[in-house]
DNA sequence: CATGACACCTGCTCGC
DNA sequence: TGCGAGCAGGTGTCAT
């Protein structure tokens, strides 16, 4: 589910409701979601620890605590965090995976249907290490046209993967993937040492463009997603081939069609457009 | 090192 | 209506 801008509508939203106060009660409900560190030795290095910071890096949530060490949130397909004030009721913890109290009158709920988003626990060499694994922000502003050409330029793997590999690049999933190659008019089956520096430069452009927009729209609310506030984003009405095989293409009215030749992913493009 | 298969999970949709 | 197959925004591991 959440790219980069569904990951980063949450850390905005949340980041004020979050950075400042205390975790208290942290509440393990799903171990299975933990990575590396039992419940018992998680619930005991955070309970009672200050947030001072809440930040995303690719498409992981990071939770600076006031000691230096951190949590790292991955949301996966269907995750979700919110905080809720007041009481919870039983609709609050459906699918509910772990909860903590933060400040005195609020309940950060991480909710999680199939269950495959995690939580780890980094000291900060560990985050450094790990940190260090993860490819160039594309939204950063020192990241231009010529990084992305040595991120993704020397490989033989499909363009498409390629930029969806968060070793290489960060943030950009299948949708936003979809949706920059057909506006860069480039197919996504190419070997990425294929491009030239036009392609490169406008691939660039449209990378950085989709995922902008996405943040203006709060993201891309297929089905599971939600912003930290609980509602539902609004890019998936600015969606010109993600999830629109069989449709007219948006430039030159050739049907869109939809494949899952890379990688087993859903790939949708115009094969007239996009060379 | 690159690649593909598979595992992790549940729910929804579609075809029969 | 019921049931099984296939598919879904992601990523880590393992064999080749």
């Amino acid at each position: 589910m959440p790219e980069l801008p569904e990951v980063e509508t949450i850390v905005r939203d949340l980041a004020p409701e979050l950075e400042g106060f205390r975790i208290r009660n942290a509440r393990v409900i799903r171990p299975n979601v933990l990575r590396g560190i039992t419940k018992r030795k998680l619930v005991s290095r955070i309970d009672g620890s200050r947030i001072s910071k809440l930040y995303r890096r690719a498409k992981n949530i990071v939770v600076l605590l006031d000691d230096d060490n951190r949590v790292i949130i991955q949301l996966r397909m269907t995750g979700s965090l919110r905080i809720k004030k007041g009481r919870l009721t039983e609709a609050d913890l459906d699918y509910v995976v772990f909860t903590a109290e933060i400040g005195r009158h609020s309940t950060f709920l991480f909710r999680d249907v199939r269950r495959l988003g995690t939580i780890q626990f980094m000291a900060p060499e560990r985050w450094v290490e790990y940190e260090a694994r993860i490819g160039p922000e594309p939204l950063a502003g020192s990241f231009r046209a010529a990084d992305l050409a040595s991120a993704i330029g020397g490989s033989t793997v499909a363009v498409k993967k390629a930029i969806m590999d968060q070793r290489k690049l960060a943030g950009v999933g299948n949708i936003y993937a979809n949706e920059a190659l057909f506006f860069a008019g480039i197919d996504p089956s190419r070997p990425s040492d294929t491009l030239s520096e036009a392609e490169f430069s406008a691939l660039h452009r449209t990378i950085r463009r989709v995922l902008n927009n996405g943040i203006r729209s709060r993201g891309t609310t297929l089905r599971d997603y939600r912003t930290g506030t609980g509602q539902v984003g609004d890019f998936q009405h600015r969606l010109k081939v993600y999830g629109k095989g069989g449709r007219p293409c948006p430039k030159c009215r050739t049907e869109l069609v939809t494949t899952h030749e890379i990688d087993g992913r859903s790939t949708t493009m115009c094969w007239r457009c996009q060379t």
